[in-house]
DNA sequence: GCCTGTGCACTTGTATGCAAGTATGCATAT
DNA sequence: ATATGCATACTTGCATACAAGTGCACAGGC
């Protein structure tokens, strides 16, 4: 079932085969199409994707690096779960380094800069109600990033990608299991921060984006009451002992 | 020449092998023993670590992520340039984690943590005059580790560290090629830090941290003037057209 | 002397095969 | 019925072999 989207995704491009197994499994994890404890079978994926295992395992690799998946030697390789740290890390990362991106953009901002943000607002409130929501993440992905243009900081866009992405399988758990997740309010702030930039206020760019980072953290909490499978740690058995599955029931 | 150090090293530990060759390879690196553009043969390093390329390659990946070295495929892999963007993007990362792990430390600290700070900083003094300058900056890393610690913020310690590691490179070459590097203030600055943090006076210990970071960057160009080959990209040429030497040149 | 074309040695990317270790399930003994 | 030991199918880690592409060197023509 899973493998479904995948094959649909491969074709399309041409890059290094590693590449895109990396792209598809991150996809996955991040959306929380993935679960987490659940198993990734290299040589399962290696057939589905018509790949060797080579560059199944490079992409497992960089995922483990990433936080997002953990291997067991001569055990197995499965999806991490929602680890209190690592979200307090993604989380702080995220506070001290937007606000500082804010701040810089505010500086530097040119008025093409202001418009590009105003057109990246403008693509979220199209996907507002139209399209899967989960799209809505990527453009959210695609304004932060924008931002770290603005500010003349590209190389640390890689680092605020990966605490996103922490963060973000949070919310979209949210969305998928817990209770509703409300985007109108993120465009506004969005909204907001981009008038102080436009206003080079660097004060207020930096406070609204600390507001706008903060909302993100609390709702973990909620979510690991009712799903706490999801931050069960590796060894863990989360129900009573005698209700183990058998090894497979995750994966097939 | 270069290898005779690797062997040694190799046997000390039964870790994985890919893992040996990364720390190898990326301590040789950030020590600037190699230097920026310089070939890395994956079949000449498998053969003298008696490893497969399948683990060297592993190791070349990840130093890739880390931008320590850039695979051109087909053509060869090399140490990576000092690269400004890469940096400054280091440095600001630094200043504004560090900033906040000094205002988190200040905090949370508790008389254990003061003084497993202070035993750090008389460390330093130690190798000051003694041993190997180079051991300095391992030591200098563990202060700043230990300060994440106390923070209680260990899952940005990754972060930190390869940031930290950029920035070292730029200063170990100082050490090597360009005019003297005194260690002695950054002790002083390290327990000025520390004094803040156990008086738990959060404005001090972030301003003094700032002022700490601060003096990493502005070295940069001095180094650059000195040693611009250090600094060219991949493709660019430093010399005259003509002088262009036989491949291997700077490999054998 | 200078330019052009071809061959070869070398590079990384990928596939495949082997080795070491783990967990499950079944057979056996009590 | 319960507990114990073992065979087996699975896992990842590593080694090796093959494929595709690059650039230098060198031979040949001008």
């Amino acid at each position: 079932m899973l493998m479904s989207t995948i094959e649909h995704a491969i074709s399309v491009s041409d890059l290094p085969a590693g590449e895109q197994v990396h792209a598809l499994l991150h996809r996955a994890i991040v959306r929380m199409e993935l679960l987490p404890g659940q198993r990734i079978s290299e040589n399962a994926l290696a057939a589905e994707m018509s790949v060797s295992r080579t560059p199944i395992r490079e992409a497992l690799q960089r995922l483990e690096r990433q936080g997002l998946v953990f291997v067991r030697p001569q055990r197995g390789t499965f999806v991490a779960p929602l680890n209190l740290q690592a979200i307090r890390s993604a989380y702080f990362i995220r506070l001290s380094l937007e606000k500082a991106v804010a701040t810089e953009a505010a500086r530097l901002r040119s008025a093409k800069d202001v418009e590009r943000l105003e057109a990246a607002i403008a693509e979220q409130e199209g996907v507002l109600a139209s399209r899967q929501r989960e799209d809505f993440f990527d453009l959210n992905a695609n304004f932060h990033r924008q931002l770290v243009v603005v500010s003349d900081l590209t190389g640390i866009a890689g680092v605020l990608d990966e605490a996103r992405h922490h963060l973000d399988r949070v919310r979209l758990a949210h969305l998928d299991h817990a209770g509703p997740y409300p985007l109108a309010p993120i465009i506004e702030e969005h909204r907001a921060i981009v008038a102080a930039i436009a206003a080079q206020d660097v004060a207020a760019a930096e406070q609204l984006m600390h507001l706008h980072i903060e909302k993100v953290l609390p709702r973990y909490d909620l979510l690991k009451a009712k799903r706490p499978e999801f931050f069960a740690l590796p060894g863990e058995i989360t129900g009573p002992p005698g209700t183990r599955r058998p090894r497979n029931s995750l994966h097939r």
